[in-house]
DNA sequence: CTGTTAGCGCCTTCAG
DNA sequence: CTGAAGGCGCTAACAG
């Protein structure tokens, strides 16, 4: 038997929906049920509920509430990795649009590992919350499109994993490698280069192939250089354009599929001196970052990502709430944002050789 | 009275701890009181119980739980901005260290405004966590102070709220303003701008302090046009940085006291025409963004967000074990990261106006 | 070590 | 609109 209060300090005698009841004269089963918007009450009944809820300063427990009604009014999102900000952009979103629908949002982050995404996905999906936002960075190799399937209801944001039937909520990736291709093509690069993410991920493979058809039918004697590395992030960012810029015939353009591997380029060219745009044009992706303020300022795609986090709320709710599960992902736009990193090439190559036309593995 | 299962599709029967104790001989009590730590059973007898739980995969029910034992093993977390990359990373290292010490994390921001703060406080302080970590970017004129006080166990990070007995854990920011100091003078100026953040800040005042103080007690005849504004965005910190470099007789090096700041500054000196480290020596303070790809480089205070997360985390646990509040607050370290957008000083004025030394409201 | 018995605070019937 | 009763799943106290 508890003698004592619950709460911590027992500062306030935690007040009851009982004390509601009878503060304002009413049974404890009306004042639940209008309270709930299951019972209309005349004006002036309601009103006391209302004064009495306010007098007393009552907040159902939700702990309570919760058990009894076997549902949370809470969503959960998974992310790789909150101090990016990317995925900070996107929990701002997130929890905006939570904050407005009404419903709280537990966040957890997971480094994109794999072991971490199931315990996740298992222990919120549980009993934690009524449904997920979900985003992986990595391929999946199976394991967790069971983990998602097993746990009912969640939607994919911003990357894909194969095999599950889950509302999805994507960026135009296609089209942001078709318009950053025809930007670069426009200045009059005829040797690119493709500096994607994963192999294998939604993101990289969507954007290479937007790139790459855009480049092929050109109809100009334009040329891939693709190079595919294991993460998002700047230091492999700069290893691959460091490679690309010691190539015997290097690339006068970069497409940059994220803020943090342009950051790496730029790296790059600082370390083997070469100038932006003048021996290098540069177009990144994401946008998330200050672009504006390097030197030369970045010319990007840019990606909604508040845009994906709203949706991704929306159709969440929708989800849990019982609506069929759309067939298609639906899909944000991007835009392409013009700066100052990509110029005419300086000493524009003839392109007779061939050897880098390169395919997605 | 329900008749169906309570989660949504009714896709798991529900294992309950009734059920872990059938399947493994056992009573409840057993069960219940073996899996809180609270009760040793022969090895024999923990493995029955283990296997049952892992062959029923049972997670016990945290709602119910939380209501039995009226604590919720959460903690909070009030921040104004997500998106913002100090506090990206700040949400990101509690996340981590909260995860690490097996409890869960609610994640709310208040955009700066006092009414959110306020609500978020009496919410999440009620019954949602056992404890709150608080970081608020305003000056408080009493509110906040009360409403912390009632919520109980709070601890307050990065910023104080005058009047409120709870842990503190801050950055040094009288050092900061020390290094930034001390950086600049040895560098040979002597006309030193301070860009400041919000008036009456703990930040502020304490950043200027140790700055002017140290300038002070140089020796030197250097002055300091002091300039302070609403907030720490960059549009602020540009709209400061032009006024000072459109005075009559500009500084020749400037102590931006966020990266924002800083970055904004560096808009201003564009716009300008004023060429860093040349004609402008900067110093920024906090250190998150990707300040060492800007051009040039920034020379940077770095504050240890991680650290403050972490030890904010450990902090409050403390607390709501009920250890004593500390007297003083918790200090982290800072410190000088040299890069290279402070030079000397192209044309060295004497100073022998006296226009402009100032302290903080 | 076990079983029983009360709750935790709320929601939801059901009969009146 | 009321009042009573059952249940959500778990914890804690007590007697054995």
């Amino acid at each position: 038997m508890r003698t004592q209060n619950s709460r911590s300090g027992a500062r306030q005698p935690t007040v009851r929906l009982r004390d509601v009841a009878r503060e304002s004269g009413l049974s404890v089963a009306a004042v639940s049920r209008f309270l709930n918007g299951t019972l209309d009450l005349p004006p002036d009944t309601a009103r006391r509920i209302k004064e009495a809820v306010a007098l007393l300063n009552y907040r159902p427990n939700p702990h309570a509430r919760r058990l009894s009604r076997g549902r949370t009014d809470t969503i959960g999102l998974i992310v790789p990795d909150i101090a990016n900000p990317f995925f900070a952009l996107l929990v701002d979103a997130v929890e905006r649009a939570a904050e407005e629908r009404g419903t709280d949002l537990l966040v957890c982050a997971t480094r994109n590992r794999l072991s971490h995404e199931l315990h996740e996905l298992s222990r919120l999906g549980r009993d934690y919350a009524d449904g997920l936002l979900f985003v992986t960075n990595h391929a999946d190799d199976g394991a967790l499109a069971q983990a998602i399937g097993d746990v009912g209801k969640v939607v994919l944001l911003d990357e894909d994993v194969p095999g599950v039937e889950a509302p999805r909520v994507f960026a135009e990736n296609y089209r942001g490698g078709v318009l950053a291709a025809e930007h670069l093509l426009a200045a009059g690069h005829r040797r690119l280069a493709f500096l994607g993410g994963p192999r294998g991920l939604l993101s990289t493979v969507e954007r290479f192939s937007g790139f790459a058809e855009t480049v092929r039918s050109s109809g100009s004697s334009a040329q891939i250089v693709f190079e595919s590395y294991d993460d998002y992030g700047a230091a492999q960012g700069q290893d691959a354009a460091e490679r690309m810029l010691q190539a015997a015939w290097p690339a006068t353009a970069a497409f940059a599929t994220s803020d943090e591997t342009a950051l790496g380029v730029l790296a790059a060219a600082r370390k083997l001196s070469v100038r932006l745009p003048t021996d290098l044009s540069l177009v990144a992706f994401d946008d998330v970052g200050p672009l504006h303020l390097l030197s030369p300022p970045l010319t990007a795609i840019r990606q909604p990502v508040a845009e994906i986090g709203s949706c991704g709320v929306g159709a969440l709710l929708d989800h849990i709430a019982g609506q069929p599960v759309p067939e298609q992902p639906r899909r944000v736009p991007v835009e392409l944002i013009e700066r100052a990193s990509v110029a005419t090439p300086s000493r524009p190559r003839s392109t007779t050789r061939n050897k880098a036309v390169s395919g997605v593995a």
